[in-house]
DNA sequence: GGGGAAGAGTGGTATAAAGTGGGGATTTGT
DNA sequence: ACAAATCCCCACTTTATACCACTCTTCCCC
């Protein structure tokens, strides 16, 4: 379970620290491919990535997912490692995608850790409309 | 079942001593988490955080909660871990969200134990109007 | 009622870890 | 061969964590 939200400096080389939260959950690698939308990007332990691509790969036999989606998904995914100082780096066309520039937020929504721009993480959180809490708390 | 309100000071580095009323409850470690509406924060034990995070996945899938809600409410909550004297730390991202400063109130509220600023929690108290008790007492 | 012990709450300091920035070697592609 | 991109270290700053010290209250027990 990841949780929290954290922001990080995304310096001219593309490195990005990956919150030490998180961090031991990945063993040396993980994934990252662009969220359905783009609005963000999806960080993926190694095993919860094959989870997803199996899961994709079940609706595309069954019908329910398309070529495209599977092709837009997979490849647009990357192996991630870190370096010494816990940081990995995210190709120029992920950051592109999500419009990532000098920082980012880094956030933990349960199953899965997100990657946003500050900007659009802030529109995120100003969508106050959908809180209905008394149905879960 | 959680009951009592305590004042407790809050130091420059965020630490708050939970009460020692509440705290046998916790074994060594819970979660807090942004009250929906940001008016207050809300600790939880370990079972209780994981229960309420199905209820909500669970809401999600049927298409009764956003994606936007479950990122507020996962983003916003962190676990905690308590020092030899009992005390937590509340993250500058978690007091700034509830107005804490250097004191909150600390409330048990029968399921769950919320986290006030001093003067918020003042508003509780003043809210005469909406009681009832001839209803349920 | 007085004295002592135990627990609760608060404050400060030292140490470790996390985050950030940059340099230089190596690889890649042109 | 050259430029660009990537990788691998090293250095610094900030923040978090663990530890220690003190006060105050409460509760026994004498």
């Amino acid at each position: 379970m990841h949780l929290g939200k954290h922001h990080r400096s995304v310096d001219d080389k593309g490195r990005i620290a990956m919150p030490a939260a998180f961090r031991d959950a990945f063993e040396d690698a993980g994934y990252i491919a662009k969220a359905p939308g783009h609005h963000c990007l999806t960080a993926y332990l190694p095993s919860d990535f094959t989870a997803t691509i199996e899961r994709l790969e079940s609706l595309l036999r069954e019908g329910q997912a398309t070529q495209n989606e599977y092709r837009q998904f997979t490849s647009s995914a990357v192996e991630i490692s870190f370096d010494a100082q816990g940081r990995f780096r995210l190709p120029k066309e992920l950051r592109d995608a999500a419009r990532i520039e000098a920082s980012a937020i880094v956030a933990g929504v349960g199953t899965r850790i997100e990657i946003w721009n500050p900007d659009l993480w802030a529109g995120v959180e100003a969508d106050t409309d959908s809180l209905r809490g008394e149905r879960w708390l």
